[in-house]
DNA sequence: AACCTTTATAGTCACAGTGACTATAAAGGA
DNA sequence: TCCTTTATAGTCACTGTGACTATAAAGGTT
């Protein structure tokens, strides 16, 4: 009848455990990569995991996933401020975990090409993986990290999302790569970058920024992200074959 | 690190509740309308709120939030299996609920034009409200209602759950309309025809069903829905104006 | 230096989808 | 018998797109 009890005992029932798990995703040699750590005890010990944990007494599930995305990359808190983190959604089958009642909420991360973690405490044991040869995860983060996919390929279409894989300043190229390697396809480059450009607020032109060069051709311009959240009109995947 | 604890004593802190709550939406009278209840104690007493409940021990959310729309439409169990009803998202923030610790994960469901709910139990103060004017719900319910709507209006974009909205059989106009409502636009009607019957799989044809008639123009053919679940091409609002 | 390869960028063209609109068909009511 | 109302059919100009060709600017090779 409503989001609260009536009449409730906290402690009468057996207590539901609340976690966050992370899908924390980037691009890297032309491939999408997963960030797993391996579990050091039962169940599923010697597998890798989603990483994530336990929210805080006062703490909501985004303050938890912002919270554990620091402690497993080992980046500052406020270079993970800047970072792309959304809810995806909450899993909640009575054994998914076979220890106790543990309902998580899973988020989705978006960060550039960053080096292999090696932060302290928690950080230690993750790596990342090539998110379509993970092998067999624990618990049920296997359909998690699939969700985390689709959705992330969906929101490519009709969202500027993809800066979020990009450094600071990319070139229309690495743009166009992300796309490629988010959907498995190839894409005519003068069409994209037709498309990018006149979608307003998507990318706009990095003036001071010197080009990169040492490259192979000629030296591409540089972009950083527009203001702009939405696509019009969206960037559809080609032959519109969706999952 | 998982989404699991290690070596965590399930009575060892404070617990958590978890609940659903459920934005039901239905179009009456060329209007959204909303499920709300009215709360008989404290807190928020006498506010209207979204009809939500605990999940049972053993339940998962959407098991959880099914059982709810069941109880408070006063619906059989097989009448609601049909009926649309997809997670939202999941609220935590900590005071969200002022007397203890409620993670609510909300879920959206669509009806077609329902009797007023007249069920025992729970749907004894139950009633649709047009969902523009509800007033200030009860806890966080307006943020809930407002993201519900959302959602609701963008999967229209891109997907065929408008006919979730309309009886097993339906016109054109009639699907025309639950577009209107929600979008809050008006549609150029042969323009629509064009797009929904171009999209294969969106609606077919009721062949033997006898055209309602007693209205006031010529009778619309009817139709039911398709087997397809997502649109391509999308159908955009217009202006692209989205929220 | 002349040339090739590579990548970036500019432009062309036919076609599909769309918005705005007009025209016709089929019902009930005055 | 009109007239109104709603459904359905069709037209037309414009936009965005896929497929493609052409040119520019870098490094490397001989």
């Amino acid at each position: 009848m409503s989001a609260a009890p009536e009449g409730y005992d906290p402690h009468a029932f057996e207590p539901f455990a609340v976690t966050v798990d992370l899908a924390v995703f980037t691009v890297r040699d032309s491939r999408l990569h997963v960030l797993l750590v391996e579990r050091g005890e039962e169940p599923y010990k010697g597998h890798w995991a989603l990483p994530g944990g336990f929210l805080l007494p006062r703490e909501s599930a985004g303050d938890a996933a912002r919270r554990e995305l620091a402690e497993e990359t080992g980046l500052s808190d406020d270079t993970v401020s800047g970072l792309h983190l959304e809810q995806l959604r909450t899993y909640s089958e009575p054994d998914r975990d076979p220890r106790m009642r543990v309902v998580s909420v899973a988020h989705t991360a978006l960060v550039p090409d960053l080096p292999e973690p090696r932060g302290g405490g928690d950080a230690a044991g993750a790596r990342w993986w090539d998110a379509a040869r993970t092998g067999t995860l624990a618990f049920d983060h296997d359909r998690i990290l699939a969700d985390a996919r689709d959705r992330v390929g969906a929101k490519l279409e009709y969202t500027c999302l993809a800066t979020a894989f990009c450094p600071p300043h990319f070139t229309l190229g690495e743009l166009q790569q992300v796309y490629e390697t988010v959907w498995g396809v190839v894409l005519d480059r003068p069409n994209f970058r037709r498309k990018v450009l006149a979608t307003p607020g998507f990318v706009q032109p990095a003036e001071g920024a010197p080009r990169r060069t040492g490259g192979r051709g000629k030296p591409a311009a540089l972009y950083r992200a527009g203001d702009a959240t939405a696509l019009h009109p969206p960037l559809l995947r080609p032959e519109g074959r969706h999952a």
